[in-house]
DNA sequence: GTGGTCTAGACCACG
DNA sequence: GTGGTCTAGACCACG
């Protein structure tokens, strides 16, 4: 389910919070769904548990799991969080699409190429 | 003309690579432009000239600038790197549409927050 | 394994970079293989732990090396690298070649010269 | 005649050495060949005349050029010179082709490859 | 003055 | 321990 590359130069455990959120606003995580122990993930991943440990303290910060004694840790997060995070995310958006508008692309062509992107996911929504 | 964040986490060499990039797509930056020396450079940003000297040295090998002996350093690219860059760009873009998408957002929804964006820019360009 | 040369007008991480390519064409330097990490490297060859640094980002720039997370600095190349790479060879020789010809060397003196330094390698190989 | 690229990394003044070389080992340039003025030869290039200045006193030293009192700077050199120049080409090619023989040409491929640069050559000689 | 290279030494994130 | 980044400072070739 998640992939790890440690050839990138993205941090491990970057990858792994960054894959979790992904999970979760793609709706493949729900709330209360368990995750691996620290230890099966690093097996599972072929890395160092410290480096889990990590991400998963991360996301606990982030509000997006929680570490339940006796039980594991869990997904665990409101929707303020995904909406903050999905304003996070057009805020990622946004200096890219001023880019190509300064690099002479014009709006509709910009749509365009959104809309393209959007078509080929089609389906599956 | 330059800004340097000394405490972000991004490398210095790394945020005046990408300002130099966006000035050349921005079109503020044209061929044949002479680029401050490095020293001259890094006193203007307050920075080590090592540190200036990496970003130009990078800059080079991605054909955006070169060191003109006699000279000094000019901006030298060609079409096809802003082409190349630009379709960059919008591969930066596409996993971001993407996860609005499995958020929930409508195709119609993310289109009008990017006709927002370039409505914003609008008399600029 | 490797040899420095101070005193050469040839820069020290470009002699680095160049010996390490060589043994990756030689057959000595395997994909897979670890190589000493950078202060390692720089006690070995008694030099600066930035030198050995930039020699091995030029690799890694140049497709011959990969810095895996949690491991260290491998080699790893495909076999287009070593093709391109010997196609600079034969386009460091053609000028040598040219100039040998206008010297007035005819062709055959010229093949018999390198039938010499073939044979000298003879057995090895 | 001669060709400077600023853009090379390769210094300005050993451009103009080798080009004056290759055309003396050529047969261009001849004994008592009057070569042009130090200023005269900048401004053909588009260079700084200390830059030609260094260029010939290298060519001087050398033993491939020579300045005579209120006549100029002509080629002057005798064979031994152009001998030696010769085995110095051999010297740059031979360990090229050690490094082909080890990426695992044979001697053979090696010896076609060469032949066929000189057949290319082939009428003008 | 200009860029290129190198050293010594430091700090940091990562694993 | 590992590589990445940065500074301060030096030296050098080049033009």
């Amino acid at each position: 389910m998640f992939n790890i590359d440690v050839r990138s130069n993205k941090p491990i455990y970057e990858q792994l919070v960054e894959q979790i959120k992904t999970g979760v606003i793609k709706g493949y995580l729900k709330n209360d769904d368990l995750l691996p122990s620290v230890r099966k993930m690093a097996i599972n991943l072929g890395v160092n548990p410290n480096t889990v440990a990590k991400a998963y303290q991360e996301l606990e910060r982030q509000g997006i799991i929680a570490t339940i004694r006796g039980k594991g840790t869990i997904i665990s997060y409101n929707n303020q969080i995904i909406e903050k995070d999905i304003s996070r995310i057009m805020d990622k958006i946004k200096p890219l699409v001023v880019e190509l508008k300064y690099a002479g692309k014009t709006t509709e062509e910009i749509i365009n190429e959104i809309k393209k992107i959007c078509d080929d996911l089609g389906g599956n929504l």
